[in-house]
DNA sequence: CAGAATCCGCGTGGATACTG
DNA sequence: CAGTATCCACGCGGATTCTG
């Protein structure tokens, strides 16, 4: 068959731009990994900073800089000394995470399949 | 509250790093627009080369090559003169629509707060 | 403790020309 | 028509340093 019956929600360009714009932010390094430490709660910047493994300082803040002005993360800072900053996702933050558990299951499923695939590379790449 | 009933799928750091591998793929600058085009079925290379509008000749080859090499995407060659190639979204392929297709509803519906937020930045560019 | 600023290497992606 | 190869510019991201 030339057409497939799946067809899913994309259909005109104006959406598959905004849907490409919005997975190349979640889709970089680090969000989706500071968004996956989020979801236990409130967290400070040191306790992310820890937890993510392998950022670094400067990316963590940039990578918080971004969801926070997508509206995905609140910032909440206490002007206190030493100086506290919380952070934590909001309401909107918190329906992505329903989508992203989709392709989580996704990559559950199928991942491994395309690591195979990755592996047995029918064109193989040159000595 | 500082520990929220949301509890995605993502708990290990072993699947969260596959889950990034992924979403770095099909979150690249091409790869989502060429798989949206090719749910419409079986397509030739310069077919999709059109259909993208902004894809260079050689983003799309390695684009492809990617989807291939992950076996979401299989390539058939015919050996005639004009040489003619067809590409289609492998049942695995067709897996990841669906997924795909939550992610897209997403941003149908809170696409466009993002945006907003996007632009009404708390913290005002510096001048 | 949180984060802004600087420097720099590297990968990505565009334009172009060449092959089969 | 489909794909490869080369050149090059830009931006991401790491390491480091400095401030409140």
């Amino acid at each position: 068959m030339t057409s497939p019956a799946v067809t899913p929600t994309c259909g005109e360009g104006e959406l598959r731009d905004l849907l490409r714009a919005l997975m190349t932010t979640i889709g970089d390094k680090w969000t989706l990994a500071v968004v996956a430490t989020m979801t236990v709660g409130e967290q400070r910047f040191t306790a992310i900073l820890h937890s993510v493994d392998g950022i670094s300082h400067r990316m963590l803040t940039k990578t918080l800089r971004g969801l926070e002005d997508d509206g995905l993360v609140s910032r909440t800072f206490h002007a206190e000394v030493p100086p506290r900053v919380e952070y934590a996702l909001t309401p909107l933050g918190l329906t992505l995470l329903e989508p992203l558990a989709g392709l989580s299951r996704w990559v559950e499923h199928h991942g491994p399949a395309v690591l195979e695939h990755r592996a047995t590379r029918q064109h193989q790449e040159i000595s």
